[in-house]
DNA sequence: ATGAGTGCAAATAGTTTGCAAGCTG
DNA sequence: CAGCTTGCAAACTATTTGCACTCAT
């Protein structure tokens, strides 16, 4: 546990909304890390469970801590980013289907966007 | 409805998985039509509701076309593309909970991911 | 002929990789 | 000390944009 994840974690933790690596970078204080160290971290919280991730529409990645809450799903708005979560899933349906096609290892990936009321 | 569209619609019509713009560009015949134009027709036939989309895992994003058989997801294989079709959505439900937080103009995005019985 | 559609080149966004140097346990 | 972690530069993938040219209507 290095300097720069505890940071990334810290900054994680305190989000109310999901973030590009990209962003977390910028809300970062300036030098805690490079950009690179972000993607690598992220990508390996993720790896391990500590944070969960999701897409934008143009398939940015995105992550939020992983509170032990459990599965859930974000509401986003496409003009400011803020987001709601949201607790709906259909995760055991899909995963039920997925095996009657003899799909295994199933995930996936959910995510729903709208013009918050702030914005419109 | 110039030369290069009906090749592209052709081509997602024969295909049995989503494709990204670059895999409908390389089964195209050879010369058919640019890369870019690939990208501009997808774009515009999602717009005036031609094809459907999805994003794979790594945020590509992929097209299938929309033969009127209304809003569906896909389960897609990681390892070979393949896809199937799945008819579940909680389209509804999470309109219902996007508005309830006032947001408009929702839509959402699903896809389902994992390795198919041939690839193991 | 007029505007939509196209090709080519170049720019951009997001992400990944190689490698040498630095920290952590 | 050994190995994981970082920074920097550079590569890469997916996608978008500008602009001049061409084709369909």
């Amino acid at each position: 546990m290095t300097e720069q994840r505890r940071a990334i974690l810290e900054n994680l933790a305190q989000a109310d909304s999901l973030k590009s690596a990209e962003e977390t970078f910028l809300s970062l204080p300036v030098d805690t890390c490079d950009l690179v160290t972000v993607y690598r971290c992220l990508d390996q919280f993720e790896k391990s469970g500590i944070v969960e991730s999701g897409v934008r529409e143009n398939g940015t990645k995105v992550y939020c801590l992983n509170h032990g809450h459990g599965h859930h799903h974000h509401l986003t708005c496409r003009s400011c980013g803020r987001t709601e979560r949201i607790d709906l899933c259909m995760g055991n349906e899909l995963e039920a289907v997925a095996k009657s096609f003899g799909f295994t290892q199933v995930t996936h990936v959910m995510e729903v966007f709208g013009n918050c009321p702030i914005c419109v």
